[in-house]
DNA sequence: TGTTGTGAAGGCGTTCACAGCC
DNA sequence: GGCTGTGAACGCCTTCACAACA
């Protein structure tokens, strides 16, 4: 496989969903017209994203439903569950923890940590909070995978090093800050201030719309 | 102003967070060098991005911080405060409520909404949880601009198309499922889903990176 | 006829490179 | 000399359009 854009991982992703509500519908084949009016996107795009991994379609008759929902779960690396430790646990952290579809995706919180006193030592579901000194240790212990992010601004870059240090190989940033990681690490930020001012910018200028879709003219 | 891409406008989100850092330093002048260093993109991205709303920089010198920070906050329209209404006090919703970012950066919430039973009627700061039902009466009486969708994904849909109703002019929306509004409607989405399966693939391909950087070689 | 898979064309955003100015 | 502002070149992603096939 060669190199695969961005997008492109984003769109499958939201495939996966659409196809779950197919899925539900009772649908058994749907086509790429099918899968990319709800998903709004072209066919075109569609198909082409899909062929960058295999032909999963058959001409004049579509895609099977269940098939490509286990191509795209295979594709996307979902057929595993991955290990995740985070580092932070004020609001967004805690209800990052209590968020149902985490753990219903494939991932796994096996591991809390924060530095706050009053937070070191409390439980949080199953897990105890710890200290962020001992990240290294609990994270090899547990087989952490994954790191999730979710303190303030100013710690982000050195919890980020800190990981990369224990031997992480993803991170997940919930801190409104630009993160710098080596290229062995794979890095994915959540950044609410940006969306926030990107809509305050569409409101501004009055220009919010951007691509054709399907239900209405499609925004976003 | 022409067109400008939405890449352009969350970089330019980012230069305000980083001329922030700049400013705290102490520091009066930066170049396009400076700032993008610190931003993880290259100084003619820089340049580009400035250069589409006006002539804000100094040859031989760069651009004074201050000045810069006002012009950008200017053109993101965040000289503003901007009203919001937030709907799902679930996990997610009462996180953002208490999320004190949100406020800082010049979004008010001033109403709240979920149709739980044992959740209208209670108190979240100092507003009470109020039933969809009053979603289009409160919200003009409160002068609301921008919805925030905190509801499980199956609601989404008919929240946003209620807040068009409202006449809401801007949508951001947290639960996992692709929106469709009419094109007079701004929508930014927060996905968690979609970025921890980006960060799934990157993992199990063993590909992470992406562009180069400054203090490491730089992902995301 | 209906729909996929894909090379080619097109469009858009980033990078280059240099003229213009301090 | 140093740095900005910007047209032009480049490269990547999306869209087109059609051959292949059920």
């Amino acid at each position: 496989m060669d190199h695969i854009s961005d997008s492109t991982v984003r769109r499958l992703s939201n495939y996966l969903r659409v196809l779950d509500e197919i899925a539900s519908a009772g649908e058994d084949m749907v086509s790429s017209h099918g899968l990319a009016g709800r998903s709004g996107v072209t066919p075109a795009q569609v198909r082409k994203d899909l062929s960058y991994f295999g032909s999963f379609g058959r001409r004049g008759l579509g895609y099977s439903v269940a098939a490509l929902k286990a191509e795209i779960r295979a594709i996307l690396g979902l057929n595993k569950r991955w290990r995740v430790a985070l580092v932070g646990a004020g609001n967004i952290g805690s209800a990052l923890f209590a968020y149902k579809e985490f753990g219903r995706q494939g991932f796994d919180i096996v591991a809390v940590f924060d530095n706050a006193e009053d937070r070191v030592g409390q439980r949080l579901g199953d897990l105890t909070i710890e200290p962020i000194s001992e990240f290294a240790r609990l994270s090899q212990q547990r087989g952490v995978e994954i790191g999730v992010i979710a303190t303030p601004p100013r710690h982000a870059q050195e919890i980020a090093e800190r990981m990369i240090a224990a031997g992480l190989k993803g991170i997940l940033n919930f801190a409104p800050r630009k993160l710098f990681v080596p290229d062995t690490v794979a890095l994915r930020s959540v950044n609410m201030a940006i969306e926030l001012e990107s809509l305050s910018f569409a409101l501004a200028h009055g220009e919010p719309a951007r691509r054709a879709g399907r239900r209405f003219p499609l925004a976003e």
